[in-house]
DNA sequence: CGGTATCCAACACGATACTG
DNA sequence: CAGTATCGTGTTGGATACCG
């Protein structure tokens, strides 16, 4: 049993760390396969990648979905509990397009979009 | 200059790592001393809290103001930029407590309110 | 009280090679 | 295509002692 003192402290620990957030941003948008997120975050090795969503999927966050067929096919896609965070993280998404245009930090950051 | 693909990585390198959304979430309720935060932080050493608050402040997300006096006396507080995550983090506080309550979580984590 | 300086351990993360 | 295994490193974070 892991003991917090505040609500935030939980969500952290569940969707905290460098790659957790970002991954289920984007399959909130959508199931992805594997080969898909990589391409979406192409600074994440595939080690990390493949950790993080089974980190994602142990918290109950997302569904793995596995084809048997060749070449294998795998998909990703988002559970109720997954789902529930898609307005937080679109609202983290946005904060950061401000805080990145903000006369704090331009010429500082620099976003590009792939959709 | 940084470079991100999407304004969710923005707002992880402001606001991610370990403590500095936990620090700010506390601020934004109302400015606090050093002393109190570690108090509402148990957790924390105080050299990370020192850390976390300098790079908040280099972020541009809070304010240090000294008083000139003995014993010596700081507090902390947030800019607008700081304030403007109050709804964010109040949501994703909110999501830790559904979460930790949620079939999926419960009677692993607990969470002691301490206000 | 608020903060700094060391030193050290843990682990998150990355690079690479390999498998079914 | 999806995933595992191994190894190495660099940051993160904690313990402790000390300072104005």
């Amino acid at each position: 049993m892991k003991t917090y003192y505040c609500g935030l402290e939980v969500t952290l620990d569940v969707i905290g760390g460098k790659w957790k957030a970002l991954v289920l941003y984007y399959l909130i948008k959508g199931p992805k396969r594997t080969s898909e997120l990589k391409r979406l975050i192409p600074t994440i090795t595939q080690k990390m990648l493949i950790q993080t969503l089974r980190e994602l999927e142990m918290s109950g966050l997302i569904l793995r979905k596995m084809y048997n067929q060749v070449p294998p096919k795998v998909e990703y896609s988002t559970t109720e509990l997954g789902q529930s965070l898609e307005s937080i993280l679109e609202a983290l998404c946005n904060w950061g397009g401000i805080y990145a245009e903000s006369s704090f930090a331009q010429d500082e950051f620099e976003i590009l979009h792939m959709d």
